[in-house]
DNA sequence: ATTGAAAGAGTCTCAGT
DNA sequence: ACTGAGACTCTTTCAAT
């Protein structure tokens, strides 16, 4: 069931393909999953017109780039209805580089990625716990990312 | 401070831009730069040798592919020693596409996307909680992203 | 280091199947 | 729908600065 997309194999095959590489030339691309270079072209251009591809990004090494420090962020609200206004705010921090609305014990979930441990005490500090309607937060910082695929 | 690198503010430029849009040719992110494609290009090409730029990778949007379901798992182990043994176990799974060790309450916090809840019930019943050495799991299902930059 | 231009490679379009 | 080939655009290299 792919929603109301008609998504065959070979879409699902450049998708799956392109998550980890999207350098890959077409012509290649199509040498691997046994179709020509214009095919995978239409495919792509498809898959983009759809929505289910929405552009390719540069992926960095964030530790070289001097950042070293991710940290997740589990944080109480002290009413789940402030949820907009408060993802407002935290939107504007720009350390913090995602959010998460969550069931279980924290109303939202947020990650963060800072310089160094000084800046992410300050940015908990100074920002975050200055935001009305946060209660409370847990940060886990990782040691270490041991892999990531997404 | 950029680690041992030394990376000018031309080359930052680069790196954020492409981190949202990797598509854009050398010749017109050199105009929005102001320098020339050759520079950019040779820029780029330096940066890869480094390592700081690891690839470009598609954007494809889950929700419409089917995946629906974005969970967060923290997760307690019975020694920390286990890290390592667990970590490898947790990698095959192919719905699990990060891990990080982190401080805190949990020894280590999984992402996990799947297609539904009852994949995901699957996942943590049948192949999570059976992995040697992983003590108990905490589920946070993520009920909307609010947003995302990395 | 940056530039601009030429050579090489890839994308895009389209007529044919 | 897929293919292959031609037109077009982008990447890559390089001599000059």
């Amino acid at each position: 069931m792919n929603s109301k997309l008609n998504l065959d194999k070979l879409d699902l095959q450049i998708i799956e393909h392109m998550m980890d590489d999207a350098e890959i030339s077409y012509a290649d691309l199509g040498k691997k999953l046994f179709v020509s270079g214009g095919t995978i072209h239409v495919r792509i251009k498809k898959l983009q017109k759809d929505g289910v591809v929405k552009g390719t990004r540069l992926n960095p090494d964030l530790k070289l780039l001097g950042y070293d420090v991710i940290a997740f962020i589990g944080i109480y609200l002290r009413e789940s209805s402030l949820y907009d206004s408060v993802a407002k705010e935290l939107h504007k921090i720009k350390e913090i580089v995602r959010l998460n609305y969550t069931t279980g014990n924290y109303s939202m979930f947020a990650e963060i990625v800072c310089k160094d441990i000084s800046e992410l005490r300050d940015v908990l500090h100074e920002k975050l716990q200055k935001i009305k309607g946060i209660e409370r937060t847990e940060t886990f910082i990782s040691l270490e990312e041991s892999f990531r695929e997404a």
